[in-house]
DNA sequence: TTCGCATTGGCATATTCTGCCAAATCAGCT
DNA sequence: AGCTGATTTGGCAGAATATGCCAATGCGAA
């Protein structure tokens, strides 16, 4: 855990506004000359702050219609089945995140589908089928209300 | 909702990847000259498919040990009251995600702090003192067992 | 003040972006 | 098949950006 200046607060905000920003864009919002500001990104870079840039896509537009918040739990937490269990949810495309969590469930996986009988399938063919799992609780998402936001960096 | 070929659909999967790469690169990898597809990008863009791009931030690196998802029940849907809920929620920052949910929950929200302290913090002064809520379950994620991935584009 | 270290700004070259136009591709029709 | 019109592609050139290098600046410690 690094300590960030102001600037160095500020790019990340900047950075998650908008990753494609030009490095010129970005010295000039953040008040530094370009070649500052680039070695200042290359460094959060280097050091593991930005983990990576992504295009954000509307899965709507897309066909995947569907968002659902799946709760697991296990019957065993031996060494070797967690992480049996975490490489299969790795391993599903559907499955676009997943945590580990305390409480009276292990996993919360967001999954994204084209249609109910999509999930179904997934859930008959994939998710049930992952050894010692003792429960699936699923939750349907009817929209966004708060899409994925900068985080807060004071 | 847009009609994909097999070059759409290989674009977003690299620009998911790396939301930084340049043109010509990802004119190398899609196998297009990067005129055509400067072009299939910016139509993406246009027609909603790609959102946006962002810088992705390992929260830990930062300070923000914790992340908590949090689920609320209102006592009541009137419309007014569920428009202020959602704008509380818009306008708290360490709300970096929320979804409207079918079920007994009517939201989830996904919350990042630095430490349980500020989590409690933020408890008693904006959930808390959010309105209509009725209910509150807060469940801790002790690590990401899967990042967030591209979506599946089939 | 003076030294030493970290950070900055400017410059020059290499790379990339991007609008425009002609060539190629493809679907539909006869 | 062959023709036609619409869509998509590739190449080119000027403009914008990226990026390595070096001297200058700022800042803290003694």
């Amino acid at each position: 855990m690094r300590t960030l200046d102001a600037i160095d607060r500020h790019i990340l905000l900047e950075l998650q506004h908008d990753g494609r920003l030009t490095n010129q864009e970005l010295a000039d919002r953040v008040g530094l000359s370009p070649s500052p500001c680039l070695r200042r990104v290359r460094a959060l870079q280097d050091d593991g702050v930005i983990t990576g840039y992504t295009a954000e896509i509307a899965a709507g537009t897309v066909g995947l219609a569907i968002t659902a918040f799946v709760r697991l739990r296990l019957s065993s937490h031996a060494t070797d089945v967690v992480d049996q269990v975490e490489e299969r949810l790795r391993d599903i495309p559907e499955v676009v995140e997943a945590y580990l969590l305390a409480g009276d469930d292990d996993y919360l996986a967001k999954v994204a589908v084209a249609s109910f009988s999509e999930y179904e399938e997934l859930m008959r063919t994939q998710l049930r089928a992952i050894p010692s799992i003792a429960g699936i609780t699923t939750t349907f998402a009817f929209g966004v209300t708060k899409p994925r936001s900068p985080l807060p960096l004071g």
